[in-house]
DNA sequence: GTCTATAATCAGATAGAC
DNA sequence: GTCTATCTGATTATAGAC
């Protein structure tokens, strides 16, 4: 319970939103734009509407601040594991994981792209962050697994690892990619798309005849 | 001439280097293992052997230092862009030209890791290191497209711009992904192998029989 | 819970002697 | 070219009134 509210009841003075979950919100957005270690708690405090010596209320240090945004970071993963679709071999089961996988690593980017100045503050965050990897790489891996017990990729074992690793690379960093070699600073829907097909293209030369015959069953329905 | 040495002979008291060569050195050396903001002018200084005041003798602001490193990492590049092999079709051109960027990514790697940090001191960054993934993309592409017209790959036009952004996401993330998700601190040389070897695997459903067996038989002969 | 001070620290940078 | 000494400014964090 890291992330449990203060046990007097916060006010809802703007918007009906916590001071609290205001700040976790606008530090969250301020991190993104500019990276943790080029924002100063001062302007997180300013950006809430709150004075900085409140900021310090509500978290003792800049770096708990990190950590609660860090535990809703996790607490999404844990939610998009728990999702029950994940034994399916459904291409579109999927697809839906890759797209609500690819909308956590956008709102949460700044983890990834600024990691070196988050381990330097808080060292615990390469094994947590290294947690998270692996327990997404797995059912990851099943489901490459099923989709070739039913014939939708053929693929060699040793293809097959690769490819994972180079699915994770791309699903991980395409958005580093955008936001600081393409200079794409707010996600548009295209660029999730571009992320999709990305990953996806990483598949399609396995794809066996079966396979695209139901992706293209799919495409004329939709 | 960014890069150019002082008016004045430098003295090359320790190890036959001069003074300013050596903070470079060092500069780049403490950047790659802790990241250019968690390094204080003092330690480059200290690490150096030389005094901090005298680090602001060769530059005036640590902005300066991390320009001139920068410099030389464009410098690497461009003598990568200028070997002569660039326009041939053989796999084993691309296979040293992909080997030799591996290298200069790795040795620069905090460059794309600790990106942000360094935008925000430099935002001219932004455009210099788009300007060289441009210049690098180049090559790159019309490489391919002869390897396609040589009869190595067989690839629609869709596939292959997938197939080169995912090139261009893995071969300059690999290194941060191992560093930053795996914990490698050191290149090993398996590691630059590891790199190798995932981003041809991009490239290896597409292969063509008649690519398949230049490769084997290149395989045979080493 | 929120504010107004203000303490404590530390990094980047400068002046001037040697 | 190199050092000692120092300044300046910014930033995290605290104390205590309201």
């Amino acid at each position: 319970m890291r992330d449990a509210e203060p046990a007097s009841k916060a006010k809802r003075a703007r918007h009906g939103v916590s001071t609290r979950d205001r700040l976790i919100a606008v530090a969250l957005k301020l991190f993104t734009e500019r990276g943790p270690d080029r924002v100063t708690t001062a302007q997180i405090a300013d950006a809430a509407g709150i004075n900085e010596g409140n900021l310090y209320y509500y978290f003792k240090t800049k770096q708990a601040l990190v950590l609660v945004i860090f535990d809703r970071f996790e607490a999404e993963v844990d939610r998009l594991l728990e999702s029950p679709r994940r034994d399916s071999a459904d291409p579109a089961a999927y697809a839906t994981f890759l797209r609500e996988w690819f909308e956590i690593v956008w709102s949460y980017r700044f983890l990834y792209r600024d990691f070196m100045s988050l381990l330097a503050t808080a060292p615990e965050l390469r094994r947590r962050i290294r947690a998270i990897s692996a327990r997404l790489r797995a059912p990851v891996k099943t489901l490459m697994g099923h989709m070739r017990a039913a014939g939708l990729i053929a693929i060699s074992d040793e293809e097959l690892d690769a490819l994972l690793a180079n699915v994770w690379i791309v699903s991980t960093y395409w958005v580093v990619y955008l936001d600081v070699q393409e200079g794409v600073r707010a996600l548009k829907k295209a660029h999730l798309e571009w992320g999709i097909k990305q990953v996806s293209s990483l598949f399609t030369p396995y794809l066996t005849p079966l396979a695209r015959e139901w992706l293209d069953a799919q495409a004329a329905t939709t």
